[in-house]
DNA sequence: TTCTTCATGTAATTAGTTACATGATTGA
DNA sequence: TCAATCATGTAACTAATTACATGAAGAA
């Protein structure tokens, strides 16, 4: 009856999907318990709405990848999903294709970009909520990094993973702050005007030099 | 009949909306004109589809924060949008609005994050793509910064802002970079499955004391 | 025992993408 | 003169968000 076909003939699975089948693979979960997952970790990387953690493992039960064992408590209805041998071969699968590299969204850049129809004060300002929004951010993770040196993480079997995602998310709020700390720098020197702001051409050449890294 | 309140009552502006109208108070533009200026920097900070930029100035225009010009080229019809008076006071209201932290999200990264289920080979096929991407990303870049210390960048009179900008994506880019020639040399020690991998504790502590920048 | 937070879900809406269609321009 | 690319736009679809509703559990 089978073809032995992984591939899920009906709706196409998403980053999404996988991202929450990974999930299940790592343990069976309610859609709330997979949103206190989305909270510490996964969700910095791949952040989505609680809601859409109620809808995807329909879709991933439907096709097959995933198990839903309805249960209740009270009266109210609770729904466990857990992955199913299929569900761990098309994740393993996925695991080897490429992947998309990061997409980066930033408001306040696109505030910074266009700084100059604005006042310099609104700039400052601007970095300096990009610099605190990078100092909380890492606060977080090393309380989250210290928690897992000390034994106490969840996963400890998933530690040597965690850990690499973990660093870039460190080195990524690092390197904010320290852009921050830099551009706060440079705008501080504009006149209150930023349309009479002259090109910094030390900065810039700095800028061009850093930059130089990969080029030969 | 005005109330001489500038904040718009119809449909919500989106920092999409806002996006474009920064693009719009630096030129006037068609729609096809705006795909080419996110090609060459804001769609790397605000990534849209082409189609958006069709569809988002005729709701600035249907607001009165941007004047739509018909015109032809041959038999077809052609669209220029300009900024209004009103559409640069709304845009520097914005500007002066705290504006929200980054956003990342990151395939490569998800993949990472359940390596555990797949193979280290895949693991290592995935931290080598980060890092070609950060490569491809950066060469385009100092392509950008060098034209423009040449003199030759397409708005001069940009420059000073541009740099602001440009400056975070050289550090993004550079720690993409360095974070996955780390990442290579770590997962390079785990055995073929990962789930055989072990706490790399040395590494680990280099990690949680490297996020101590920020914390007392 | 009442208030708040935790937990479980659905419905309505929207922002965004992909796919398509086709005329204009350039250059081999 | 034909093919490729540039340019201009619409339509269909979908992934995701916000808003809402309400029961359960714990705390005051």
């Amino acid at each position: 009856m089978s073809t032995a076909d992984d591939r899920p003939t009906g709706p196409r699975l998403t980053t999404t999907s996988y991202a929450i089948l990974g999930l299940l693979a790592v343990r069976s979960s309610s859609s709330y318990e997979l949103t206190r997952q989305m909270g510490r970790g996964l969700g910095r990387i791949w952040p989505r709405a609680a809601s859409k953690l109620y809808e995807e493992p329909k879709k991933l039960a439907a096709l097959g990848l995933a198990r839903a064992r309805e249960g209740s408590v009270g009266e109210r209805r609770r729904t466990v999903y857990s992955i199913t041998p299929k569900g761990r071969r098309t994740l393993a699968a996925w695991l080897a294709e490429p992947g998309a590299g990061p997409v980066l969204e930033s408001e306040q850049l696109v505030k910074l970009f266009f700084a100059d129809h604005g006042t310099t004060r609104d700039a400052l300002a601007t970095i300096a909520a990009a610099r605190a929004w990078a100092e909380e951010r890492n606060e977080d993770n090393v309380r989250v990094g210290r928690a897992y040196l000390g034994g106490e993480g969840e996963f400890q079997e998933r530690v040597a993973t965690n850990m690499v995602v973990g660093a870039f998310l460190t080195e990524l709020y690092r390197t904010v702050a320290e852009w921050a700390d830099w551009a706060e720098q440079v705008v501080g020197r504009w006149p209150e005007d930023p349309r009479g702001a002259t090109l910094d051409r030390e900065a810039m050449e700095w800028v061009v030099d850093r930059a130089g890294w990969s080029v030969r």
